[in-house]
DNA sequence: GTACACCTTCCCATGATGGGAAGGTCAAGC
DNA sequence: GCTTGACCTTCCCATCATGGGAAGGTGTAC
């Protein structure tokens, strides 16, 4: 089977499996003799787990973890359930804090009338001539950008 | 006032400061004759509008037009809306999924002993020698990579 | 005058992903 | 056997917002 065949029946594009082969996360498939990947049932398997665990939010380090553990016919569950506990503990307090922000918009957009007029309550609590009173100034940032 | 005291009266970093200087999302301000920044008001309100915006997890691009709104008294207020509306959709969703990550790996949690035996309906779930059968291997991806 | 805190610019790294170039391979149809 | 087009290979570059750090200049307090 070949690269473009695995992706199709993974779900991971040719590009990621490749990516994925180079930082060692999947183990480098056989080639024929020109060179082309050629992939097994387990390579499969091994994707489709990435695949899978890719969805729940999983970092390639996490995943990293998660296949050894995979791998490992004696782990404590425990120990998987450590991981899953950590990323869960990360994804609602992501989560948490994009509909925070998505809340705090929406209250501003309900009171903007949105019509050709320039008054926009929006725009004026964003410039907030407002009191900067206890906004500590470094307090942790959390923005889209730190969002992963 | 120095590119250092600036950062301290707005909460945003000096790395940051100069980078939003250097795609021309504010304004060069004046120098000192030996090179330094020297941030006046006007500087510093556009920098503490910025911090704000990114509170709510705008992009640069859309601070972007934002600051141009802002600065446009004659600006229509539904041009500012349609940004936060579109924007508010954009958040709700990214949490959406995220939240929806976490419940999934929540419930999976909990059906997981997290004891030294090595059942774990964690792992298992996600290698899912399952039917593999409802899902279309091109839907769109969303995982945290995307979530931003 | 020395030490130290600050400033400057420049380059590099992050994480997961895609784009695209330049060139090789394979299979189908003629 | 030859062409065509779909695939494969490697390599480099871009994204987005942010920080780290080096090498060197400036400003101020003692």
């Amino acid at each position: 089977m070949n690269i473009g065949q695995a992706a199709k029946a993974t779900g991971i594009s040719t590009k990621m499996i490749r990516y994925y082969e180079s930082i060692g996360l999947v183990a480098a498939p056989h080639r024929t003799e020109s060179g082309y990947r050629v992939y097994l049932d387990d390579d499969l398997h091994a994707l489709r787990f990435i695949n899978r665990a890719r969805d729940l939010g999983f970092s390639v380090e996490q995943m990293r973890d998660l296949l050894t553990l995979w791998r490992d016919r004696d782990r404590a569950s425990a120990d998987v359930k450590a991981i899953a506990r950590a990323h869960i503990a990360v994804l609602a307090e992501k989560a948490r804090a994009l509909a925070a922000m998505s809340e705090t918009l929406q209250h501003l957009a309900e009171t903007c009338h949105g019509d050709d007029r320039p008054s926009c309550p929006i725009i004026e609590k964003i410039a907030a001539a407002v009191p900067p009173s206890g906004r500590p100034a470094n307090r942790p940032r959390f923005g889209i950008a730190q969002l992963h």
